[in-house]
DNA sequence: TAAACGTGGCC
DNA sequence: TGGCCAAGTTT
C-alpha cells in the first residue's frame, strides 16, 4: 500500500549519485565524537546504546566516563552492577545498561569476548534491537545493513515521500526495505552514518536546511514543496500524574534511610527515599504508615519543597515530608541508614537527586 | 500493536 | 508552561 509509491519514487532516484553525494558529505561535515575515533566494536555498541532516544551533547561525557571505568568487554563483564548504574546515573532508560551489562557477560561467556558479527548471534543480545544491530554491523563490522532510526526515517520520508506514519511500529520494515535498495555497499558504514548525520544537522523535524542539503537534487519532498509536511507521527499520550508522599526518615545522628526500588519496572534496581503514592495512604494516616512500615518512633516532621518530575509517561508529583526518628530497629535488606557522605556511591534516579539536593540546603552545616 | 521505559533542552 | 524531540528495545 505505503510501498507502492514509495516503490515508485525509489525508481526515479539515482542511487549511484546519491550514495555519492551522501557520503561525500558526511566525510566532509561528520562531528569529531568520542566514540568515532576508531571502530572498537564495544565503543559502537556502548555509544549506539547511549544514544537510544538521547542527545548527542547529552551523551559525550557519559560515554567518556563509562570507557574510563569499564575500557573492555571484560572491564564491564566483571563490575558491579551498582557501579554500573552509578555511571549511567542521570542518563535514564536504566535497563539499558543493565542490559547491556548481561550482553556483555554472554559475549564473554560465549563468544570469547568477541562481538559477533553475525546477524542472529548480535540480535539475540540482550538491549539489542533492529537499529542497533545494523549500527554494530555496519559501522564496526562493514556489512551493508539498514540501521533505521528516527533520523533515517525522517529523512527517507521526504527523500522518497513515504507517508508511512513513522510513530508506528510497523513502519520500520518499510524504510528498512528502501535503505536495502539504496546502502552503498563500498561503504556501509558512512552511509549509514551520513543518513543519521544529515538528519541530526540538516534534516531536522522543525525547519530543514534545504538550501544547505547535499541530497536536495534526490528528494522528493523538496521537489515536490511538501518537506514540512512529513514524516506523518501521531501524537503520544499525555502523561498520567502521579501523586506521592516521598518520606525522608532522619535519625539522632543525622543518618538517612534508603532502599532499593525491585528489580523489574520503573527504574530498577535504583535507590530512593521511602514513597507511597497518596492513592494508597492519605495525609492523615502517613505518620502511622512509615512508623509502621519502617519500624521506627517518631518525634516530629517537617515539610520541604514539592517535587515535579516528568517521566516520558508519567508524572510524578513528591509531597516531600521530613520525619525525624527517635529510634530504630532492624531493617530489610534493601534498605541502608547512612550518613549524608555516604550516599555517593548509590545510584539515585533524578528526582531523588534533586531531593538530594534539598537536604544539603535543608540541613546546611549539620551533615 | 501499543504501552512501558528517563532525561534535558528548546520554543 | 507544556508539548515536542533525541542514534530504540522489551513485553
Amino acid at each position: 500500500m505505503e510501498d507502492s509509491k514509495f516503490t515508485q519514487n525509489i525508481e526515479e532516484i539515482n542511487i549511484e549519485a546519491f550514495q555519492t553525494d551522501l557520503i561525500n558529505w558526511f566525510y566532509q561535515e561528520k562531528r569529531n565524537l568520542p566514540w568515532r575515533e576508531n571502530q572498537d566494536p564495544y565503543k559502537v555498541w556502548v555509544s549506539e546504546i547511549m544514544l537510544q532516544q538521547t542527545k548527542v551533547d547529552t551523551v559525550i561525557p557519559y560515554f567518556e566516563q563509562f570507557m574510563k571505568k569499564f575500557p573492555t568487554v571484560e572491564a564491564l563483564a566483571s563490575a558491579d552492577e551498582q557501579e554500573v548504574l552509578k555511571t549511567w546515573e542521570g542518563l535514564g532508560y536504566y535497563s539499558r545498561a543493565r542490559n547491556l551489562q548481561s550482553a556483555v557477560q554472554e559475549v564473554v561467556e560465549t563468544y570469547e569476548g568477541k562481538v559477533p558479527n553475525d546477524p542472529k548471534q548480535l540480535g539475540d543480545l540482550k538491549g539489542v534491537g533492529p537499529y542497533t544491530k545494523g549500527a554494530i554491523l555496519s559501522i564496526a563490522y562493514g556489512i551493508p545493513e539498514p540501521a533505521v532510526d528516527g533520523n533515517v526515517m525522517r529523512v527517507l520520508s521526504r527523500i522518497l515521500r513515504i507517508e508511512a506514519d513513522i510513530a508506528k511500529a510497523g513502519s520500520r520494515r518499510i524504510f528498512e526495505a528502501a535503505v536495502r535498495q539504496l546502502i552503498s555497499e563500498d561503504d556501509p558504514s558512512a552511509f549509514n552514518q551520513g543518513l543519521m548525520e544529515l538528519g541530526a544537522l540538516v534534516c531536522t523535524p522543525k525547519s530543514p536546511s534545504c538550501m544547505l542539503c547535499p541530497v536536495q537534487a534526490h528528494c522528493k519532498a523538496f521537489h515536490d514543496g511538501v518537506e514540512t509536511e512529513l514524516p506523518i507521527k501521531t501524537k503520544a499520550k499525555k502523561q498520567k500524574k502521579q501523586p506521592y508522599f516521598a518520606c525522608v526518615l532522619v535519625d539522632q545522628h543525622n543518618r538517612f534511610l534508603i532502599e532499593q526500588r525491585p528489580n523489574e519496572g520503573l527504574l530498577a534496581n535504583m535507590w530512593q527515599f521511602p514513597l507511597v503514592e497518596k492513592t494508597d495512604v492519605d495525609d492523615d494516616h502517613l505518620q502511622a504508615w512509615v512508623k509502621e512500615k519502617y519500624r521506627v518512633s517518631l518525634k516530629g516532621t517537617d515539610l520541604l519543597p514539592k517535587i515535579k518530575h516528568v517521566f516520558s509517561h508519567i508524572i510524578w508529583e513528591l509531597d516531600v515530608r521530613l520525619f525525624y526518628v527517635e529510634t530504630t530497629e532492624e531493617q530489610a535488606n534493601n534498605q541502608q541508614w547512612l550518613s549524608f557522605g555516604e550516599l555517593a556511591p548509590y545510584p539515585f534516579p533524578v528526582p531523588f537527586q534533586k531531593l538530594i539536593n534539598q537536604l544539603a540546603t535543608h540541613f546546611e552545616s549539620e551533615i
